[in-house]
RNA sequence: GGGCCUGUAGCCCAGCCCGGAUAGGGCGACAGCCUCCUAAGCUGUAGAUCGCGGGUUCGAAUCCCGCCAGGUCCGCCA
């Protein structure tokens, strides 16, 4: 158990046993108060105000005047209504550091929860590379992978890979019609990189020729129906696609668990089934042949009541096929989790419609992103109107390199430079996206995607090779100075700071990971770093006064250090110990 | 036309779910800090009709209604 959650525990635990004494409803609400003149943790008694017919001055001098002090705190005050509570430094800082001494890079996890989640992400077409505009997907999406493991849950990620779309087929068409020599040059030495140019040129011409676009079709069709022929072609088209999306991911720490096609439902029937079982319902009507689900009872106004699940020809959909997919999913874990973007709000609304009537127990948790633009307006692959990726983590390596070399160019060599700006570049990428909530829109700008300074990968990057410089300039084994390390002497405010905010990680982790909140992380971290630069400016550690202070410090420094590392891991993102 | 999301300083964002303590940060601007553990850092100053208009409330950035702007969806596409 770590400290702050306890502490938290017993002055809810206090509190309650109070309220209950004096009459009050006991729900307590607790806040972090604004300014660190407030304490560290407060209780807002305005709402009890109506029952105590007092003033919320009052009110809250009268619970106080009952509460007995809970365990790990030192002070409690009333000011303007609150009840503030001041935690005892010392015990919070003896604790969190044996406790981060003790776990290591496990500090901050929580206990197994034992429950199996799937979180869906990424599942993008594989008809070429990944492209800014959908680059949120694989890093929400890993990231809270991260964080819900970090939570205590075991979680699998996957890929749900549409083989039996058009996307595909247009793909394969193309690579079974047409020459290398008639395309542009590619641009990247990656097969989703060469396997574009095939389907934006097959896409232009179909568009043209009704002649191709009906070949197209006749693909789709056989696909869809389960044609293994059909299926196996277009994996031999996606295939190197969805391992250049892989290097991709890759190359910013993300790996997925498990590729999902599309087609596994067609040929085990369960689509079938899904579309018979619909059509039992009160609410499936037909029209022209087609059969829809009526969505009017369940909430979806104007035009998007119905719900197609089969077309005139009896062949499943897209939709109707993730149906079976996430009744599939149902089976498999305990809590299913989408991130999707925003254009796929009402496909979302429409399949959980179905599982209801279903009978499906777990619904998926949709995480909803918006798009990433270009300022003239969004991305798009056929048009060929986009950033890649690749291009975006190319561009952030060598922007960081530049920045390594102004700096440290006549210290280190060209090799060890170029590593930190691998990690320094995709750190700035990955925390840049993340630090903004999904659901805000992304007007894609360079300077902004990879900013090196303020609230920045780099920034708490910096912090960890400061911690690391000082821990190798003491010469100190670190297990020497978790052995001496007294958080007694550590009584300087920016200490006291520092220390209480490493206590926080835990519940920082619980709160990001169960309001699947990923960048409550990037600004616990900011604010984790900012603390310990204050510390670096106030505190001397190898030049301390004496040498009890140096080793405690010098732990504090290790536990700083610990503690971003391991917050930054949740991101994805590494450490560095020297930039 | 309808649904959903977004609108907070010159720019970007947090706070909104669960109404209350002087609306927090970052970038940029301006003024300072490297004989001292990495200045990708630190300190300070200026900068906000919280999109607009109503309402509820002792109290609204936060809740409700209307409007405006941007995004997104409304296909027998995926």
């Amino acid at each position: 158990m770590y400290i702050a959650i306890e502490v938290e525990k017993h002055i809810r635990k206090k509190l309650k046993q109070t309220l209950q004494h004096l009459q009050f409803p006991d729900t307590i609400r607790l806040e972090t108060p604004s300014s660190p003149d407030f304490g560290d943790l407060a209780f807002p008694c305005f709402s009890l105000c109506s029952v105590s017919k007092k003033s919320p001055y009052e009110t809250a001098k009268n619970i106080l005047s009952h509460l007995e002090k809970p365990d790990g705190v030192n002070k409690m005050e009333v000011h303007n209504g609150y009840i503030n509570f001041w935690f005892d430094t010392n015990q919070i800082l003896a604790n969190t550091l044996t406790s981060i001494f003790k776990k290591g890079k496990e500090y901050g996890i929580l206990s197994p929860k034992y429950q199996k989640v799937i979180v869906e992400h990424t599942s993008a077409n594989p008809n070429g590379p990944l492209h800014v505009g959908r680059a949120r997907n694989p890093i929400i999406g890993d990231t809270i992978t991260r964080l819900m493991k970090a939570d205590g849950f075991h979680v699998e990620s996957q890929f749900y890979l549409d083989d039996l779309g058009k996307q595909v087929a247009i793909l394969t068409w193309a690579f079974h019609h047409l020459d290398e020599t008639d395309l542009s040059k590619k641009s990247m030495d990656k097969p989703d990189h060469y396997a574009v140019r095939f389907y934006q040129k097959a896409h232009e011409l179909m568009q043209q020729d009704e002649r191709i676009a009906s070949e197209i079709d006749e693909l789709v069709h056989k696909s869809e129906l389960g044609d293994e022929d059909a299926i196996d072609m277009g994996k031999r088209s996606y295939e190197p696609v969805l391992t250049g999306i892989s290097e991709s991911l890759s190359s910013i720490n993300i790996s997925i668990d498990n590729f999902i096609p599309e087609s596994r439902f067609v040929k085990n029937g369960s689509v079938l089934k899904v579309i018979e079982q619909l059509k039992q319902t009160a609410y499936c009507n037909e029209e022209k042949g087609a059969f829809y689900l009526d969505l009017k009872e369940f909430g979806v106004k104007g035009r998007s009541t119905k719900f197609f699940i089969t077309r005139a020809n009896g062949t499943s959909l897209y939709a109707t096929r993730d149906v079976a997919y996430h009744l599939w999913k149902n089976s498999q874990a305990d809590q299913l989790v989408n991130i999707l973007g925003e254009d796929h709000k009402l496909e979302s609304q429409q399949v959980n419609i179905a599982l209801e009537l279903l009978n499906a127990d777990k619904k998926p948790i949709p995480v909803f992103y918006s798009f990433v633009s270009l300022p003239g307006g969004k991305m798009s692959t056929r048009r060929g109107r986009v950033v890649y990726l690749d291009d975006l983590i190319e561009e952030s390596k060598q922007r960081a390199f530049v920045e390594v070399k102004k700096r440290r160019g006549k210290e280190l060599s060209k090799e060890k430079m170029k590593d930190i700006a691998k990690v320094v570049g995709v750190g700035a990428l990955r925390y840049n996206i993340i630090k903004v909530q999904p659901e805000k829109h992304i007007e894609f700008k360079w300077e902004e995607a990879l900013s090196f300074e303020g609230n920045t990968a780099p920034f708490i990057q910096y912090a960890t090779a400061r911690c690391a410089s000082i821990l190798r300039k003491s010469k100190i084994e670190s297990n020497v100075i978790k052995e001496l390390c007294d958080s007694q002497v550590l009584t300087h405010e920016s200490e006291g700071r520092l220390g209480k905010q490493l206590a926080k990680l835990p519940i920082i982790i619980d709160e990001a990971a169960q309001g699947f909140k990923p960048h409550l992380i990037t600004q616990y971290l900011f604010d984790t770093a900012s603390l310990f630069n204050q510390f670096y400016r106030d505190c001397p550690v190898l030049s301390a006064d004496n040498e009890m202070v140096k080793y405690s410090r010098l732990g504090l420094v290790l536990s700083t250090k610990i503690v971003l590392e391991n917050g930054l891991a949740l991101l994805g993102i590494d450490g560095l110990d020297e930039m």
